[in-house]
DNA sequence: TGTTGACTTCAAGTGCACTCGAAGGTGTAT
DNA sequence: ATACACCTTCGAGTGCACTTGAAGTCAACA
């Protein structure tokens, strides 16, 4: 049922000392141990692991998902904090978003530029 | 017509700092002086410095950069090369951007799963 | 029995990309 | 004339997020 610190590495693409670090952190509310001291992951720190993941992987500030994961431990009576903070990491993800969609944009056209390039002078070699 | 470094920064985005760290890593051709050995942007500079900011806010690393400006420098044989990596980088960066797509919809959900429950609770509030 | 491998803690190290500080030169405005 | 804003170089410092190392415990396997 519990994960040990390596399944749960293996499940959420992190790696164990990326788990400690963020036990050590506060990401985590305090982990569950076996007799020998053993970190146990169970599903619902899973759960949270793989928003820590979204956020982070959004570009999240380490600081900032700790400052998220403290109010929800503390609480419902923080939930229109939390609320706002994820309302405006949404915002400003979408916008990052938009933002990559352009210079990709960019990138394309550099690219398709250097395709013609290419085949020209291949073709111009080919002539002679 | 060439501007100082602090229009060049004005209007790439980029900080004076950046850019003297930009020419001084090799991701600038050596750049024109003036007299008294400022440095001058021409606006071929300013369209390298823009690509770089695209290339750069889509993740690549500046030893990457770096490496692609060397090439880029050193003529036209080094053509196919340089479509390479940018082609490898434009899948690379679409990937990231389908990647950011689905960690939004989770977001996006999460926040909506939020609002719902502020609302309720607020209901529920009125209702005492 | 011994060695392999998974786990633990704590502290220090790494890599990237800036970012800043010190010390100094120059041109224009008051 | 002197203050201010700009520029220069070189080298060191910063911040973030890991990442590694040292030293140790414990259980299972050959």
């Amino acid at each position: 049922m519990a994960l040990t610190i390596k399944e749960a590495a293996e499940h959420t693409g992190l790696t164990v000392h990326t788990l400690r670090y963020y036990e050590q952190e506060g990401l985590l509310k305090a982990l569950k141990r076996d007799e020998r001291g053993n970190r146990l992951f169970e599903p619902e720190d899973l759960d949270w692991l793989y928003f820590i993941r979204c956020l982070r992987d959004t570009g999240m500030p380490v600081a900032k998902v700790k400052h998220f994961a403290e109010l929800a431990f503390k609480g419902d009576h923080t939930m229109r904090e939390r609320l706002q903070i994820l309302q405006d990491h949404k915002r400003s993800t979408e916008r990052k978003v938009e933002e990559m969609n352009s210079f990709l944009e960019k990138i394309t056209h550099k690219t398709v530029w250097y395709e013609n390039l290419v085949r020209e002078r291949e073709q111009a070699a080919e002539k002679v």
